[in-house]
DNA sequence: TTAGTAGTGATAATCATTATCAATAAGGAG
DNA sequence: CTCCTTATTGATAATGATTATCACTACTAA
């Protein structure tokens, strides 16, 4: 059941060494976290989560790793539009795979999709080259979000 | 060659009596600033250029008009990353049509392209169709960005 | 004109995120 | 295992973008 959890900890890890960070105890559960649950949270979301296995973590410090994991890229920020980041493991965890999202602008509930994924990622891989070429960009990732009302709120 | 602007403040206007709101000078000259500029401008940048013309004009104006324009789905407001939304007309300038961004993760650049938009948006109206009917969710609109690293900082 | 109300400017308040700094602990050398 | 270097941390103050307040002004409809 956890072997997501371990999954992803123990590629972070790795990943964390090789970029010269050292794997922390309150790194270590940051990462449990996110790789536990299925949700986008805050940084607040993700402080009392921890606190729950692990009080003696501080707020600060997860703004602090959540911004290392984004720069490592392990991590996906997004603005859904309530004013506050929120976060995403990229991979690694058995609840997520790269996919893109439907924002409710009423209730501002957001829904993963990994629907038509496969079309979208022969234009996205497309187009990806062509901008790369026409602008000299070295594209390295995407966002893709759809606006809109969700069934409940139309 | 103001009539991109005029053109933008007409419609605008109308589309501001529809849902109720009256045209006012503070939000002719937020709407003049917007349709004048090809640049994604943030709330404070909006504030100093309507500053040139209209000194007595308020900050929080701006920010108000903004979000108000943004409801009416006149402006697109965009979180580039660098921690405060940027602005921009959806349409009615000379300078803007719907289109996407490339966005550099090193010096936060923004590029907009509205190249391979014809294949990205047949396939944007297709996935559109899909997921509308699979999560019955009604889509308003779309962002779309690209990240990386620009010609300058690869 | 007049009453009712939307809009405004100034500014205080809010609150997510950052910076600071002394104390702590990861992990490599010996 | 012990020691040393220094990355990391927790507490908390500071920052800064965005919002709320409020008294006042400008429309608008009758
Ligand atoms: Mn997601
Ligand atoms: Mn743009
Ligand atoms: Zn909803
Ligand atoms: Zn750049």
């Amino acid at each position: 059941m956890r072997r997501g959890c371990e999954e992803a900890s123990d590629g972070c890890h790795g990943k964390f060494r090789g970029f010269g960070y050292r794997m922390t105890l309150a790194r270590q559960s940051i990462l449990d976290v996110l790789s536990r649950t299925s949700k986008h949270l805050s940084a607040e979301e993700i402080y009392h989560e921890v606190y729950k296995t692990h009080p003696t973590s501080g707020l600060a410090t997860v703004y602090r790793t959540v911004e290392l994991l984004v720069q490592i890229g392990l991590v996906n920020k997004f603005d859904f539009g309530d004013n506050r980041a929120r976060y995403e493991l990229e991979i690694g965890s058995e609840h997520k795979a790269h996919h893109h999202h439907l924002v409710c602008m009423n209730c501002r509930r957001v829904i993963d999709y990994t629907d038509f994924i496969e079309e979208e990622v022969e234009l996205l891989s497309k187009t990806e080259k062509g901008l790369s070429k026409k602008y000299n960009f070295q594209i390295k990732k995407h966002i893709i979000q759809f606006y809109g009302l969700c069934d409940k709120c139309q």
